[in-house]
DNA sequence: AAAACTGCGGCAG
DNA sequence: CTGCCGCAGTTTT
């Protein structure tokens, strides 16, 4: 069973699933903390120390919600669920760099199934790793934000580009 | 195996 | 701006 646990960030509460050596969920803040402890308990039971990998998260994450730039390369993830267009459209997700943008267009080209637009939108959707994995940074082809999939989605997606685009 | 979904993209009105 | 298809990968019947 895995172990879960709730920090506070600038933005809310975040909700972290962790097994032993791997992430296995970020859930981005809900109305409150009470909202995302229910989320969580029904996937995990309460983890009490914080693993050196997560610790680590936390720092980062204390460093991102400054306004600064970071890029989570070291974290490690647990990506075994995915299929081998999602591995790709992951990881080419992670390469988009802090300031920069993408359309799900673009990231199907890049992921050798350029008419994929959509499939990408699905694997944004079900991104278990929002922020480390910075699917805010894809955007649609017109410009627009669209999606999310988190409590205030489009306005917490346009808070984070925002903060990316002031340095 | 088929149908039913999408955080899409063009292109018409 | 809105609506309508075609699209491809995933999920659900």
């Amino acid at each position: 069973m895995d172990h879960y646990i709730v920090k506070k960030f600038n933005i809310g509460w975040i909700g972290f699933i962790y097994s032993e050596k791997k992430i296995q969920l970020i859930k981005l803040p809900l109305k409150n903390k009470t909202e995302m402890i229910q989320f969580l308990k029904p996937r995990a039971v309460k983890g009490k120390d914080s693993p050196k990998f997560l610790a680590q998260l936390f720092r980062d994450l204390e460093v991102y919600f400054m306004g600064k730039k970071m890029n989570f390369t070291k974290i490690p993830l647990d990506l075994s669920f995915a299929t081998d267009f999602q591995n790709k459209v992951y990881k080419n997700c992670r390469d988009i760099k802090w300031g920069d943008r993408m359309t799900y267009k673009d990231l199907a080209e890049k992921s050798k199934s350029p008419k994929a637009a959509r499939a990408v939108g699905m694997a944004m959707r079900n991104n278990p790793y929002p922020i480390v994995i910075p699917c805010h940074r894809v955007i649609g082809s017109t410009g627009k934000l669209i999606g999310f999939n988190a409590f205030r989605g489009i306005e917490l997606k346009k808070e984070l580009l925002d903060m990316e685009s002031k340095i």
